[in-house]
RNA sequence: GCCCCGUUAGUGUAGCGGCCUAACACGUCACCCUUUCAAGGUGAAGAUCACCGGUUCAAAUCCGGUACGGGGUACCA
């Protein structure tokens, strides 16, 4: 039976995404923070933004604009943060710094007996760590400090030596918790050494901050990667000495690439905005991503974000690693990609579009222009990246299928070309020149020719696209145009002709 | 090294002691639809539930060990 348990008894959650600003959002960060929110929405409680910017070295210019964008980008609004502030501010942890709170608490921590300063040097840190690895002991700190004279640490405050605040870990004990997710966990403290709460720059380390913070602004849950298990049981020690309740825990399983090691960069898209880069739709993302770690435990996959907050709950988070499976995502966009307007695939697909379509068609791209072309590759596209490659044959002057290409099965040069030499005269004066109509025509046309109709609607597809593989062919006679339509047929007659002489 | 967590078809998941002769989805293959490709439909192949012991009338499910994988062991989060 878990000695500590946590305060909570039910009702609207507190949860945040506390995220550090040192570069781009990795996806792994944004299920995390979709776990807290379809926390916070299936509860009816709150999903907090903070920053925690403790590391002043690893800070990166522009990565909290990019954490707002990535998260705003999935959808994932918080109540209370930094930009939209909120009853319990400042949501920036270097910002409360000044304030005193994480002091106070170390210092709480310290007159308890709890805690206790340490100038040990980075040098005489690296020797025993050496020390350690020789006599194959445990790497951690020696709690050389824990008997130091109180007078030979002042002098040694004096003569400017950095200090920091370290946790006394007692010996002997095990800390005993439940996980939401992994249930109940034994660690021994005996593993575990005298850690720094606060660094010799007074800034807290997220050991003591996030603990603080949590407090302060009355959090109930804690949700995070699981690589903070083996860390719960220094927490617990703080929560104790400060007497303040703990939270409930849920540590979330990692996310794997396929080959089985964590998910990064080197994998390709691995941050949010990549993603939203790469042609994903942020719904199909959402929804993903909901499936990352977590199953609503019946067959239902592709999921509405209603369906999926109200869906939601932490027991049935699961434990095992959760991978990455790409092929799958790219299956479930498509689905998104389908299940979305025309008029809203065009919005999205235009920025696309600008980048991707061969320079010469004319910018900036029109939504009335390309609507009907996207429309009639709605169903065949998995990304929105695809968009370009999949209508830019609209929009080339010329295109030049080779006699190869053009030459379906039991046909030759001579057939194929006399093939297109009927249709031509079909195309010239056909009234309406719309998709129906015109496909009842070919029809019968082939009968009269006795060619296949796949055959005979291959070679206008290559004459008129140069590819095996395009939209209707009729959408796209129509869609090109009979002027063009026409000025590609003859091309294409022009080529078996010259083949053949 | 030590500590913690995990392990169900190629992949993601469901399974919470008897309904499991293990389900669903992605992927693969076949067929249907069909002007190509998609989409859609139907079906097939694919798992001795990591391994070895134990508990039980009964184990994928509970317990122990082993193997493998991941994580932790910082004045990083």
């Amino acid at each position: 039976m878990p000695e500590n348990s946590s305060a909570y008894s039910g009702g609207p959650v507190r949860v945040r995404f506390a995220p550090s600003p040192t570069g781009d959002l990795h996806i792994g960060g944004v299920r995390t923070a979709l776990f807290d929110y379809l926390l916070a929405r299936n509860t009816g409680g709150q999903f907090i933004l903070r920053l925690e910017d403790t590391d002043r070295n690893r800070l990166v210019e522009g990565s909290i604009d990019k954490i707002y964008e990535s998260l705003r980008w999935v959808g994932l609004e918080w109540d209370e943060g930094p930009d939209i502030g909120g009853p319990h501010g400042s949501y920036v942890q270097s910002e409360r710094v000044e304030s005193g709170i994480y002091a106070d608490a170390a210092n709480r921590l310290i007159k308890k007996g709890l805690a206790y300063e340490c100038d040990c040097t980075p040098e005489r840190l690296e020797r025993v760590r050496e020390r350690q690895r020789a006599t194959k002991q445990a790497p951690g700190y020696d709690g050389h400090c824990r008997t130091r004279d109180p007078q030979e640490l002042a002098d040694s405050r004096a003569a400017g030596n950095p200090i920091v605040v370290r946790l006394m870990v007692p010996r002997g004990r095990t800390a005993n918790f439940s996980d939401e997710v992994r249930g109940n966990v034994s660690i021994k403290y005996q593993d575990i050494s005298d850690f720094v709460i606060q660094k010799s720059d007074g800034f807290p380390t997220y050991h003591l901050a996030h603990i603080v913070d949590d407090d302060d602004m009355k959090i109930t849950h804690v949700l995070r990667g699981e690589e903070w298990l083996p860390s719960v049981p220094r927490h617990l020690l703080i929560y104790e000495g400060l007497e303040i309740p703990r939270p409930v825990y849920a540590h979330l399983p990692v996310i794997l690439a396929e080959d089985r090691t964590k998910l990064s960069k080197r994998h390709g898209a691995a941050s949010a905005l990549d993603f939203r880069d790469a042609g994903y739709l942020s719904g199909a993302i959402f929804n993903f991503l909901a499936l990352l770690g977590w199953s609503p435990g019946n067959d239902l996959e592709v999921m509405s974000r209603e369906e999926t907050i109200a869906k939601f709950s932490l027991d049935r988070v699961k434990e095992a690693p959760a991978l990455f499976d790409r092929s799958k995502l790219e299956w479930m966009n498509g689905t998104y990609i389908r299940q979305i307007t025309v008029d809203e695939l065009v919005d999205l697909a235009i920025p696309f579009l600008e980048s991707g379509l061969p320079a010469h068609a004319p910018r900036p791209i029109e939504a009335a222009r390309v609507r009907p072309l996207i429309a009639m590759t709605q169903e065949r596209m998995k990304t929105l990246a695809e968009a370009p490659e999949a209508i830019d044959l609209f929009f080339e002057d010329a295109i030049n299928p080779t006699p190869e290409e053009l030459i379906q099965k039991k046909m030759d040069a001579a057939s194929t070309a006399s093939a297109l030499e009927t249709s031509l005269n079909i195309i010239r004066d056909f009234e309406p020149f719309e998709p129906e109509p015109l496909e009842v025509r070919f029809r019968a046309l082939a009968v009269e020719l006795d060619v296949k109709i796949g055959a005979l609607f291959g070679s206008i597809r290559v004459a008129t696209t140069a590819r095996k593989v395009a939209p209707p062919l009729f959408d796209t006679m129509v869609a090109l145009g009979r002027d063009r339509t026409i000025e590609r047929i003859e091309n294409a007659i022009n080529s078996l002709e010259s083949a053949a002489g």
